[in-house]
DNA sequence: CCAAAAGTGTTGAAACTACACCCATGG
DNA sequence: CCATGGGTGTAGTTTCAACACTTTTGG
């Protein structure tokens, strides 16, 4: 099948899941890497994963590798594409299903041990493990996907924020500049945010409304937003 | 992890690729299907699959299997969704990678042995084996998803069709009627279609106008359709 | 009083929906 | 000549893009 390597039939697979978690600090949409402590890929950076247990299906086994490295639940979690090119990870054939989620910076609850677990911009990831690369440039595209059909940009906010901040977020995402007005009016028209009486004064002059998430409507929209 | 039944955890997992083909035929979309001869649920049908051998990708695997099946390369085939809940499949851990693939009834080269191997419509599945049954729904969801933004559905149609067998194949699909005018306005408004020259008077009174697919500009649309 | 971000409306273009009748042919 | 499916256009509505100035506050 043009692979210049030979296997024995007889071996089996072993499957992984990844995940790639983003978030958004100070502006820039980041994604956690670990460096690696084992070979293949010493000391690498590459994305958080492991082996899926034998008892647990494989969304189970995502939550797990998040938990173990962020401490949140709860979050935005979806497969991704699952990644079986016999050379994408050297001497063994492994299988991957890579999931990606989004969280809010505030949720995670782990202490970042600068060296040996970061966050990076997702514009100038340093050089990875296997096909992380890849994994990571998919989840972009999809979670552009996604966030053109429904608001998760909401997963990677506080839970009240300013419209500015809200269309920041989407900007990061979607890599492009949005129109203020235009934004706003479709945002307010989709009556998927709570406008609280409430005004945040940081970083500006003038102070900023807030809002948070409608979760009751955003429930009810579902079947809209995720068909 | 909420399973009832135990694992060895030194034990490993097995890995199938399955193939949800759908086709149309006589005004009905089909998915075929096989009747298992081994156990378990011998007896039942279910969609081709098989396992993925240590030298070969994903993608070349469903090949592969579509391949056996139904002798056709070629084709619209995209990955669906990894299923792989421990319970999933008796006695045994297999994660399946599942695949879908639309082609043409034309094009299929496959001798069907009733009772063996045979299309069925889609609206009335037999009862099926494993989790088959929601790895065909999801395959249905998302070959919707893909019709509202590219136009798989030539995939399905003769080389040469008429207007009218393209928005039944829509129809079909979409699981709705769709207005005729509209429908029409849209698909020659897209720049996709070449209008032949000729007529099909098959089965209707008035001869209809042949189309085909314009290939070259469907591939300088695909990042358009397929972004 | 000035810098900086918040906030706000209108207009034109494009896309979509709804809707009803005549046409060409085979039998 | 009639039954059958093929073929066509318009008007109202909604959605989206473009675009610039005033307001409020902190310093």
């Amino acid at each position: 099948m043009g692979v210049n390597r030979t296997f024995t039939e007889t071996k089996t697979h072993e499957v992984t899941v990844d995940v790639v978690i983003l978030t958004i600090i100070k502006n820039k949409l980041k994604v956690l890497l670990l460096k690696r402590t084992n070979e293949p890929f010493r000391g690498r950076w590459a994305i958080p994963g492991g082996f899926i247990r034998l008892s647990e299906n494989l969304d189970d086994a995502a939550l797990r590798v998040l938990k173990e490295k962020t401490n949140v639940q709860n979050i935005y979690l979806e497969q991704l594409y699952t990644f079986g090119d016999p050379l994408r990870y050297p001497n063994t054939r492994v299988i991957t299903c890579a999931y990606f989620a989004l969280l809010r910076a505030e949720d995670i609850n782990v202490k970042i041990t600068e060296g040996s677990i970061e966050w990076h911009s997702v514009e100038k990831l340093p050089p990875l493990a296997f096909d992380h690369k890849e994994i990571i440039e998919y989840s972009l595209k999809r979670t552009r996907e996604r966030l053109e059909l429904c608001p998760i940009a909401f997963q990677l906010l506080p839970k009240k924020f300013t419209l500015t901040e809200l269309q920041k977020s989407y900007e990061l995402i979607l890599n492009k500049t949005l129109d203020k007005r235009n934004f706003r009016k479709k945002m307010l028209a989709s009556n998927i945010l709570i406008e609280l009486n409430e005004f945040s004064k940081a970083g500006s002059k003038r102070p900023a409304a807030l809002y948070s998430f409608d979760s009751i409507t955003l429930d009810s929209k579902r079947g809209h937003f995720f068909s």
